[in-house]
Order: C-alpha cells, then structure tokens, then sequence
RNA sequence: GCCUUCGUAGCUCAGUGGAUAGAGCGACCGCCUCCUAAGCGGUAGGUCAGCAGUUCGAUUCUGCUCGAGGGCACCA
C-alpha cells in the first residue's frame, strides 16, 4: 500500500459513487457526494447517504436508489463490501489491509503526516497584542495559546504563517503607565503625590521606579507641590490623570521620554520573555508608533478625507462608517488633533495588506467585536478587499477562586499573571487547557482545580498513552526501523481497527481544525486518540512471543506515538518519554 | 434598544442536516504475580432551553420567545 493511498481514500470511494451515478441517473451527475465516518463500527469504515438525497428527485424508493447504485458500483481492491442499511445508507467496509494501511503511511511520513505541502498562499495571524503596561494576564493567555496553536495548525496545513504581535507603543495607555511610575519613583525620593487611583497600580510599577532610581538617579525629580500645582481639583478622574501626564511632559521634557521609552521596552522585553517561555514565538513585533513615524496614519486619514469619505463635525474628523454597514459613524482625529487609535488600526491593516498577504486573520478578546464593522468598512473605503481579514474573536476568561470570581483588573493590579498560572499549573497543562474550549466558548478557569488537582487535566492523560509507548519500545531491544515494512495483517482485533481508523482521521481533522480556525479540536482528537490507545493497551499485550503479531502491534503502537507527537507539536505540548 | 457569543447528562464541556447524541469529573460495581493503575471495563444519568418554519430527515439551518455572558467612547 503506497503511502499516496491513504489520503485519496475518501476520494476513491467518492469515485465509485460518481461511476455508479453515472450509470443509475446520470442527469444528476452534478449531486455532491457527501461521505462521512460513520459514528458505530456496525457501520462501516465510510458512509453515504446519496441514496437518500436522490430518491426525491428521482421519485424512487431511497432503498431502492440504494440498491441500483450499489449494483452499479464497480469492485475495488480497497472495498471489502458495500452494505445498504437503513433508510437507504451505503456503508463501505475497507478491506483489512486498506484499514491497516494507515500504520505504513505513518511511518513513511513521520511527523508530516497529517500535513499538506505548501500551498503557497501566505497568511498572518496577528494576536495578544496586548499593551506593554503590565504583566500579561491570563486572559492573554488565552489569545496566546489560540493564537499560536493555531498558527502552527495553519502552517501544517500548508500555508505560509507570519506571527505578528501589534505593540501599542503610541497610545495614552503608555503615558499612564509612565506616569504611574514616575509617581513611585517619586515617592521614593519623598516627594509624596496621592496615586492616581486610575493609574497603574501593579507591584511591577514600583519596581520600574527602583530600576529607573538606579539606573538614572535623581535627575527625574520635582517637587510635589510643583506636580500638583498643574492638576486641577476635580472629581473627573481622567482630566486629572491626564493633568498628571502633561505635568510630567513639561516638567520632566526629555527626562519624560527616558521614563516613557524605559517602562515601555521593559515591559516589552517581559512580555517577549513571557510568551517564549510559553512557547508562543512570534515572527514580527509591530509598532504602531512607527506608522505616525512613517506618515501612513496622516495618509490614510487624507486618502479617505480625499475620497469625501469623511466630514468635520464638532471639531472632531469623523469617518462615514455608516456608509460601509456600521452602526454610527466613528471619529479618526479628535477635536484636539490626535488621531484615534481606529486611524492608526486602518493603516495598521493597510500596511498588512501592502505586505502581500493572501489572508489576514485577526486575534481579538470578545470585548472588540463590535469593531470588526468600522475596521471593515475603512478598510472597503480605502479599495481594499476586506474580506480578506477574518477576525477570530476569542471569549472572556473567568478566573474562580475558592469558588469564587476573582477580580481582572489591569489598572488595579488585581490579576493573576499569566507566569503565576504557568509556575502554578505547567506549561503544558496550560497550553492544553486553553484549547479545552473552542474560542467562542467563555472559559471559566478554577484556579484551585488547575492547581490542587492538575494531575486530572487530560493533557496528563494524553502524554501518558506517549509515554507508554515509548517504554514498551524501550523493553523491546528490537530494531525500529524493519518494523516501517512489517506485516500488518494480525492487526485484527477490534480496537486495533478502531486505533487504525483514529490515526487515519488525523489528516482530515488536520483539514478541518485549519479551515475552521479551531485548534480546540485537535486537543479532543488527541483525547479520543489517546483513549483509544490505553483501551487497546489494557486489553491486548504488545511484546508477545508470536514475532509476526509482535511486529505488527509494535507498529502501530508506533505509528500511534507518531500522530500523537505530531498532534501535541501543534498545541505546544511537550512529549515526555516518561512520566 | 441594537450587535454578538452561548443554552446539550448532577457539574464542566465536545459534537452532528442522517441511523441508538458523546467525553471528563462526580456516583455505583469490577480489573495490577502480566509491556507505567496519571490506566482499563461496566452500571446509572438526556424533552440537545421553548415554539414555529425549511427538509425525505432538524439537537444541527432559519425566524421568534425565554435565560446567561460580552459589546455599543473624540479609551486602547
């Protein structure tokens, strides 16, 4: 069985439907031939309901379509049998050796398998692109392990996969947190200013201002009363954190951009260390500052005020979003000059699209979906296909504690880290538990449940049928390689077939999960997979004395830890060999 | 009010235009002189929120109702 056989196998039966078609009723020559993997074993290995979609049009009897189609199928190697069963089903029955087969393609494509050569469409994911203002918490998290398990899923399948983080180095959100420290390092010289209560609150923030007091000593110092004298007493929170911000310009001049630049790369270099170690990586880390740098948000703002797709009103520029299917019209350069953070994402998107991409895809916490409209509509305004970006909306994470929900504060600095639960929980089970849900699906995470209990996470349960694997083969002294050409046929018991028909299914769940941009599939895959292997592995011994039946459930055990790795790769999840 | 994600076993969640809707946890009963018991087998547990429509067939698609989360800034 050549390993070109396995993945065409769906389609040589699509074939032998469409002969038989062509014989039974040929004016329906264009009906799509749906084949599905039936859900019990008495089943068959593929089904097909043709028969029932046609009886209608051909005013037949479905069982009798069946019957017809069935006689007219012409015999294949690969088909044991073609039954028809119930309303008027086809049910195929592979061959023993075209069941088994899958186990010799494993081996002869290791850990391709499952994989589509390159496509050549090139594709980015942009994600967390959370801001630097502090530790990445785990709703990050979430973005993060999505946004890289599915990336590599993407890349598997083919596609040529950019990873792109979007820093906003450019917004009011830095100059809080500069400020925020700046206060600190303040107050450690005594210069003692009541904290913005909606300033950034975290720990971190006093730590920047210890590091800046021993990198920089006193140089950024003034007097309180000199602060104060800038802000005004009122009740608007923001008027006066922003009152702060303009003290700190004036007073500070190029001493506020040393603050500004070193909070900003020290959060970056923590956040870059962060997802490395969670083993996120990412291709390009994008700037938004470098597009007011480069004039491309002052360019698009013109290029749409050009087109008269924008008006002046309130002193505020605002663009004609209705026009483009959103709800109202959205403002591009505020009454005081300033660009919005919705100019620089349309140049942000500009610039992705001039970089030649055949498809962008967008990361967001569910928080943004009511953007995608106006991103859309802007980016329709400005000639460009907007329906080459899809945004990938990500539900919320609920952190329970003591059965409780606890509080996501960022300002506050009332969260959990991303690095806590990492040291608390594990890389791995992290990574595994994120794609336990798909993305639609808001997470609550029990914090006492990932840590007191974390031996139940299934990511435990899937590297255990790995390790498994790996010490039957370690008490076997054999040699590995003869086993790519053994003898399958004692394969028959059947969990075998069952563990057979799983690995053949990884290609098109591989297929799947990338089209539907769901990674979390996978992760039930390797679940279903695994089980299938302990169940296989408690009821028949591997390492028996029959050398022919030996071989043959070494292979597959073998094949088995190939997908398995190959799927676990994908998430993240690291292979122990033993536990 | 509008937009959006959900509603499936006691709990947490998968899944599907098809045949008898699944898993984990929890409950109960079993399995290690034998390749790792972080495992396996079995039992119990369901009006797939409700109503209507489309269809040969709907838990799945469409509409409405009810319930839960999120979003509706000259913040990012």
């Amino acid at each position: 069985m050549s390993s070109a056989t396995l993945p065409t196998l769906r389609q040589h039966l699509t074939d032998l439907l469409h002969t038989a078609l062509r014989s039974v009723a040929p004016e329906q020559w264009d009906v799509d031939i749906l084949l599905e993997r039936p859900k019990q074993a008495s089943h068959g290995d593929f089904a097909s309901s043709l028969a029932l979609q046609l009886a209608r049009r051909l005013k037949m009897n479905p069982r009798q379509v069946a019957e017809r189609l069935v006689q007219a199928l012409p015999s294949s190697p690969l088909v044991e049998k073609a039954d028809i069963a119930g309303a008027g089903f086809i049910n195929f029955t592979l061959t023993p050796s075209a069941r088994t087969a899958v186990v010799s393609t494993v081996f002869a494509q290791g850990a391709s398998f499952g994989s589509t050569p390159a496509n050549g469409r090139r594709l980015q994911v942009e994600f967390v692109s959370a801001n630097p203002t502090g530790p990445l918490h785990v709703g990050h998290g979430r973005g993060a392990a999505y946004g890289a398990s599915l990336s590599s899923l993407l890349a598997f399948a083919g596609y040529d996969v950019s990873r792109e983080y979007y820093v906003n180095d450019a917004g009011r959100q830095m100059d809080i947190l500069a400020v925020s420290t700046w206060v600190r390092y303040l107050a450690i010289y005594g210069e003692a200013i009541p904290f913005p209560p909606n300033a950034y609150q975290g720990d971190y923030v006093f730590e920047m201002a210890e590091q800046i007091k021993a990198a920089q000593a006193d140089q950024h110092v003034r007097p309180a009363a000199a602060v104060m004298a800038n802000v005004p007493e009122t009740d608007d929170l923001d008027e006066r954190l922003d009152a702060f911000i303009v003290a700190g310009k004036q007073l500070l001049g190029e001493g506020w951009r040393a603050i500004h630049q070193y909070v900003l790369n020290e959060q970056l270099t923590d956040c870059r260390a962060d997802l490395e170690e969670f083993g996120v990586h990412f291709d390009v880390w994008f700037s938004e500052c470098s597009l007011y740098d480069s004039g491309e948000v002052a360019h698009v703002v013109d290029m749409l005020a050009a087109n008269n797709h924008t008006y002046e009103q309130d002193g505020a520029l605002w663009f004609r979003s209705i026009a483009f299917g959103d709800e109202k019209d959205r403002v591009v350069r505020r009454d005081n000059g300033l660009y919005t953070y919705f100019a620089s994402d349309i140049a942000y998107h500009l610039n992705k699209f001039a970089r030649g991409f055949d498809k962008l895809i967008d990361v967001w916490g569910a928080d943004h979906h009511g953007y995608i409209a106006r991103v859309k509509g802007a980016l329709t305004a400005t000639g460009a296909d907007a329906s080459r970006l899809d945004v990938a909306l990500v539900q919320f994470v609920s952190l329970f504690r003591n059965g409780e929900k606890a509080s996501m504060s960022t300002r506050s600095g009332e969260y959990v880290t991303l690095r806590q639960l990492r040291s608390e929980v594990g890389n791995d089970a992290c990574r595994f538990f994120y794609m336990l849900r798909k993305c639609d699906q808001a997470l609550d995470f029990d914090l006492d449940l990932a840590k007191s209990q974390s031996n139940d996470n299934p990511v435990y349960y899937v590297q255990y049928a790995h390790a498994r694997i790996c010490s039957v083969l370690a008490q076997w002294t054999g040699n590995v390689a003869p086993l790519a050409t053994a003898d399958l046929s004692p394969l028959t018991h059947e969990r075998e077939i069952a563990l057979c028909q799983r690995l053949a299914e990884f290609p098109e769940l591989i297929q799947s999960a990338a089209r539907d941009y769901a990674p979390h599939s996978l992760a039930f895959y390797l679940k279903d997979l695994a089980a299938d292997f302990h169940g296989w592995y408690n009821a028949e011994r591997v390492l028996v004395d029959d050398e022919l039946t030996r071989n043959a459930r070494l292979a597959l055990a073998l094949a088995t830890r190939q997908v398995l790795q190959n799927g676990l790769s994908l998430l993240g999840v690291s292979q122990p060999e033993s536990m």
